[in-house]
DNA sequence: ATGACGGATCTAATCCGA
């Protein structure tokens, strides 16, 4: 891996951080731009995909549970919207995850987690002025209902793929890396609506958050949502289908995570959560978080 | 904090999401 060249920031301070709900100010000049979204079915929502271009027009986009085999993925769709460069790695009916991009990629040979060709991880390197990022597009297991993993064996396959990724992290080598995704746990307090009530529901359990901090702590990641908007203000990226009025009751959770390398902190220049796609037609569950880095 | 919603699939009823 080539080592990014990196303009100095001025003052690391100086950062402007944003947290904006429905508009999205542009990314500043010479930013790059990148967006994590759980999108649940990319050829149902090829027409949001379009929204979320017109209002962000982010540089990158990193889709999860994109539902769609490579074969029939709307690939030319997304061409036209200006995003050329594809890598995807999907399934038929489950998980699948993409990366577009308006600038060059370099595709990693896709990764197996707990043994399984699941299609929750794909990775590639940006080049962007001369820099080279490389960024992991994430989808970890939901986990299913029952927090113990002797009888639920989807989340004992979340707490082993928790455990791959802590084990993966520690041994990688130092580079520039962003790691972006619907990661299914809400590690903080003001993370989910209710600490109290959540503790024992899969997403918040103690089991859960402790490794996600462990693996936060495996290769020094630097929660960005988290640095520009510290506890205790919550901030969530997912509300329940279920939920008569999400607006209104506001039972959310913050399942999708952007993370960045420590190098990479100085270049941190924005942070967006469009919770306003939330109430646009036919919504994800998710709503896409982005990150401006200023390289 | 369950399962009222919603998507995909062997287009009916089931699995899965979180």
């Amino acid at each position: 891996m080539q080592s990014p060249r990196l303009s100095s920031p001025t003052s690391p301070e100086a950062a402007p951080y944003r947290y904006a709900l429905r508009a999205v100010p542009s990314a500043p000049a010479g930013a790059l731009r990148i967006a994590t979204w759980n999108i649940n079915s990319v050829r149902l929502r090829i027409g949001i995909v379009r929204k979320l271009v017109r209002l962000a027009a982010p540089d990158v986009i990193c889709l999860q549970e994109t539902k769609s085999p490579d074969e029939v993925f709307p690939r030319e769709a997304i061409a036209k919207l200006g995003y050329e460069h594809q890598a995807i790695l999907g399934m038929k009916g489950y998980n699948g995850v993409a990366i577009l991009s308006r600038h060059k990629l370099h595709t990693w040979a896709p990764h197996q987690w707990c043994g399984k060709a699941d299609c929750r991880h794909i990775a590639a390197t940006i080049e962007r002025n001369g820099a080279a990022l490389e960024l992991h597009n994430v989808y970890i297991p939901a986990g299913g209902d029952i927090p113990d993993p002797k009888v639920n064996p989807r989340f004992d396959h979340k707490l082993r793929f928790l455990r791959e990724q802590v084990a993966f992290w520690k041994s990688a080598t130092k580079a520039s890396r962003i790691l972006v995704g619907d990661l299914n746990v809400a590690p903080y307090e003001s993370d989910v609506w209710s600490h109290k009530q959540l503790l024992k529901i899969v997403s918040h359990t103690p089991l859960e958050t402790d490794l996600l901090k462990e693996m936060l702590a495996a290769h020094d990641w630097v929660d960005a949502a988290r640095h520009v908007v510290p506890e205790p203000t919550r901030l969530y990226t997912w509300w329940s289908y279920r939920n008569q009025d999400w607006k209104a009751s506001d039972r959310g959770r913050r399942l999708d995570h952007i993370w960045v390398t420590p190098d990479l902190k100085p270049h941190l220049a924005g942070l967006h959560v469009i919770k306003g796609a939330r109430d646009w037609t036919q919504p994800s569950d998710h709503v896409p978080v982005i990150l401006d880095l200023k390289l």
